[in-house]
DNA sequence: TGCCCGTATGAAAAGTCGAT
DNA sequence: ATCGACTTTTCATACGGGCA
């Protein structure tokens, strides 16, 4: 992946203002670099931390700066009400590095925004768009230490020394079929000897995907010997439902994420 | 969804011209 | 001839249609 920190150094000099309006819009910068396009909250999160009336205002006053300086172009995005922007080629050229795909600018992207991949830029930017994670269109562009793992894709990756930990944004339900996949495919990842992968999380971003997480517990728990499954696969069931899996809730206002418990506590 | 292409647009460069 | 103000040309690029 691109390397931030020589990038930093870099940009910022002799780039319009110094200090902490440089910084700002130097993470704007990098951040709609990194994640194709962005909305004015996603940035206000990224930037400033969290949202709040003052960073949303700064986030839109950083927007129609860098947007009369031509280093973004602006979208009204008419379903969510917001405003969405993404790197001209002037902004590219900007910063000191390529953009995934080693476009000449993110204009495409903008023109072709789809709601699975800005729910992946929300639930991104929700844990703290961290510099070793990797965004959907880094992981689409083939910049992630992992494109694929056993015929699956993740949405977001977060690789730290530690290990993996693998998002999957529930945008949407999954059919009995594709939830099928997604077991066996838990199983497969968490049956290796050394997985690469710590953690899986399912991200819910909408109404509709809620149930994830019960739909979970309910197929790794096994509570019948007498159902025909054997031991090694309860066991590796019980593992990864307690020690692998997490489920977090996106707050699309406050773009943080809530835990879900997985576990029903006992009553 | 990605790419190409024709057109529109706006800023910078080049050209024009009158006043001194 | 030189300067400054205004006009024209050129160029880069944003936009949006359309195709694969």
């Amino acid at each position: 992946m691109t390397n931030f920190l020589a990038a930093s150094t870099t940009a910022n000099q002799d780039r319009g203002p110094r200090g902490k309006a440089a910084d700002h819009r130097l993470r704007a910068m990098i951040a709609l670099s990194r994640l194709g396009y962005a909305s004015t909250r996603q940035l206000a999160r990224i930037v400033w931390g969290k949202i709040t009336a003052s960073s949303l205002r700064q986030a839109q006053r950083l927007i129609a700066v860098l947007s009369d300086e031509r280093l973004i172009v602006v979208r009204r995005d008419s379903m969510a009400c917001q405003q969405m922007v993404a790197l001209t080629a002037t902004g590219v050229r900007w910063l000191s590095f390529e953009i995934p795909g080693d476009k000449a600018h993110a204009r495409d992207w903008l023109r072709h925004a789809h709601a699975h991949r800005t729910a992946c830029n929300s639930v991104f930017a929700a844990i703290g768009a961290p510099a070793y994670g990797y965004t959907e269109l880094e992981i689409q562009s083939q910049q992630a230490p992992c494109k694929s793992l056993y015929h699956k894709v993740p949405d977001l990756l977060i690789a730290d020394s530690s290990g993996w930990t693998w998002v999957e944004v529930e945008h949407s339900y999954r059919s009995a079929k594709d939830f099928e996949k997604v077991i066996q495919w838990l199983r497969w990842v968490f049956n290796q000897e050394n997985s690469p992968v710590r953690e899986v999380w399912f991200v819910i971003t909408r109404p509709g995907a809620s149930t994830i997480g019960q739909r979970l517990r309910t197929a790794l728990t096994h509570q019948d010997f007498r159902d025909g499954i054997p031991r090694q696969i309860r066991e590796l069931d019980a593992r990864i439902l307690s020690r692998h899996i997490q489920i977090w809730k996106l707050d699309h206002d406050s773009l943080e994420l809530e835990p879900v418990p997985l576990i029903r506590s006992v009553s």
